[in-house]
DNA sequence: TTGCGTGCAAAGGTTTTGCATGGCA
DNA sequence: TGCCATGCAAAACCTTTGCACGCAA
């Protein structure tokens, strides 16, 4: 016998401001902030249930950007399936998250498959690298800020 | 006037051990066990920040499985450049790490860079799906172990 | 009325940091 | 001797969990 699901207020408001944010990616600090705004109380607990609910059950991905930031989510719409597939690349130096929709790229994920067999969660990988603003204001120097 | 570097008994102990895991990895945790069993004394503060030291020299590298597992390091011996290159693959359900070496890979690095003008980082970036073994024993199962 | 979802606070794990001490140059 | 690196403990950070209560069904 299944369990019952309630329906509570907390869920609809969550749900609403996520549709929101469709196609850019939010925190649970994010989500807690938006709605200490507003002056709605949410538990912070509440957002991380109720978003990882909604992870499990497909709605909204989750992503690692690294081990200090938050996790990231983000919410893709009604059918985020092959259609609406895309890409995360992280930029190491200046930390923006940029989305990338490819063709070609989309062919990684066969040739992973067929050569390597091995099923690629595009929505979870994360590319780091340099972005094209970083590459381009840094071309002539090495320095990092050291310490 | 640059800071005097001081090479300290720590730093040998542990450069000499990263060079003994290479091509494998490691988590900081690690590390201090391998010194602990060994009645050596390092301090966890220590590994943190000769590890974190020798990722900023580009000696070793680092990246971030998932946000509850420690971050893992890796040894790549003295040039890890190109013709070391190699991807990452991590299994989201058995959670084992592939190496793959894949010249078509590669090729994504430059097809980022050529066409988005993004400098991949290829030993950072790590593909998140699922592997052979898992794809294969799961083939005719959709049943995923649900609370 | 039943029992799920919530909220608070405390706990969890990994990593960082302050500060006094030890040890390299 | 000067001052960097170390070690300890405490703190920081994000996230999860225990438990009592409120509220949906």
């Amino acid at each position: 016998m299944p369990k019952t699901v309630y329906k509570t207020k907390q869920q609809d408001l969550l749900f609403n401001y996520i549709t929101t944010m469709k196609g850019s990616h939010f925190t649970a600090e994010d989500v807690r902030i938006h709605f200490e705004e507003r002056n709605i109380s949410i538990g912070i607990a509440t957002i991380y249930r109720q978003l990882e609910k909604l992870v499990s059950e497909g709605k909204i991905q989750k992503y690692f950007i690294d081990e200090h930031s938050a996790a990231c989510f983000e919410y893709d719409g009604e059918n985020c399936n092959a259609e609406s597939e895309h890409f995360h690349l992280k930029c190491e130096q200046c930390g923006k998250l940029i989305h990338l929709e490819c063709e070609e790229l989309s062919e990684l994920g066969g040739h992973l498959k067929n050569e390597h067999g091995f099923t690629l969660n595009p929505l979870r990988t994360v590319f780091y690298g340099i972005c094209k603003d970083c590459a381009s204001s840094t071309k002539n120097t090495v320095c990092k800020t050291e310490s």
